[in-house]
DNA sequence: ACACTTCTTGGTCAAGCGTCTAAGACGACC
DNA sequence: GGTCGTCTTAGACGCTTGACCAAGAAGTGT
């Protein structure tokens, strides 16, 4: 076997371990399964990573934020805030659709993490992530149409990652399409009546 | 060890492992640990089950049944119905924050059948029932007030659960009491902006 | 050529897992 | 009181798990 640098090797066998994940479910993400996926023999787990937690851990991290830089780059450009909402959500969902193991995973481990001693400070920052995500994407779509929010930023972004999660939770139980897409729209709605529309008098007098 | 049936054995050993999971979560309900918490000899468990997942199901049905039940009971009396939903939510929350470990297995429970090939059939009826039960609310809240809901009663039920999944699992990360209850007074205005209040004409209309 | 750090890896350990067997005890019925 | 279905239970099975050890190979600096 090539001799890889310890740093390296953790890198391998984390992707090795969201591959399994994705696959068979945190439970079947065992040393052995993550090492064969790796193509590593089963001592290397233990010569870079302290234990199988330690692994889970990194894991987490790796992978929210990696679904945090992905969110970035989905702004599309839109007339009016609420197709740029419904356009948003309409691209997220198309994510679950085409890898639901993914997020299947996503939650796992979120509760994985909430019953591991040694994890249970996980949950509290990928949520923190996800909140300081759907923040930055309502800012920089107020942004984009010269709006601004009728209410804080912070319980603006809460309510997106709620309709996120539930949307998700029960299309990946059912798999309804289109009642998916029926609970988008309110949401797309509902979040757009808390824009406030640019008006001249404002931008008038903070000017003169 | 007293003599009882086999049917009785099954709910002493389903009651059981539902306290070991809400302990230990799904994966610490070990055969070994449902029945050291129920008080029974290991021999007892594949007498009355042939298998975990077996108990799995028939678990997941009971509790799954047990929450609707609960929450037929719930709908409290109120002028409006915006503060007819915000109590109701109230109350589902308050629920969680005095048993966080039960709700968390729920999802657990959720995800766990989704990963196992002979459970993959729950989640669907899981979220059937949840619906079926914000669908029975919603209705009885609006024949209180006498109001009717401008949309299909299916899509806003799946609303109200898209709500709670998605406020609970964002508390259960980070335990932000005001930001649940912010997230609560939207969810409660938001759902209440759908009922048409009772007008005179449409009653005089029907009666003559 | 030498020492020294870093990486590789086959083999092994104890613990825990779901499941099954087989022998016996109980209690209702004839 | 004997028979027969139902329930009880000690013990064992084969297998998987996370973790560890100790020996050696590979590369680096002197």
């Amino acid at each position: 076997m090539a001799r890889v640098s310890s740093a390296q090797r953790r890198v391998e066998l984390v992707q090795a371990a969201l591959r399994v994940i994705d696959r068979d479910g945190v439970h079947g993400a065992t040393t052995r399964a993550i090492v064969a996926e790796a193509h590593v023999p089963l001592a290397t787990f233990h010569y870079v990573f302290r234990s199988r937690d330690e692994l889970i851990r990194e894991l987490i991290a790796y992978v929210v934020e990696q679904e945090g830089r992905a969110a970035e780059g989905t702004l599309q450009s839109a007339t009016d805030i609420r197709s740029l909402l419904r356009t948003g959500l309409q691209a997220y969902f198309d994510l679950v659709v085409s890898e639901p193991n993914r997020e299947q995973a996503m939650f796992e481990l979120f509760h994985y993490a909430l019953r591991t001693d040694e994890l249970d400070d996980l949950p509290r920052l990928q949520y923190e992530r996800y909140h300081r995500t759907a923040a930055d994407l309502l800012a920089a779509a107020a942004r984009q149409l010269e709006i601004t929010w009728s209410v804080p930023l912070d319980e603006l972004a809460r309510l997106l990652v709620t309709f996120t999660d539930g949307l998700t939770l029960a299309w990946l139980a059912d798999r309804h399409d289109a009642a998916a897409a029926r609970t988008m729209d309110h949401a797309a709605d509902f979040i757009a009546r808390f824009a406030n529309p640019p008006t001249e008098q404002i931008n008038q007098g903070a000017h003169s």
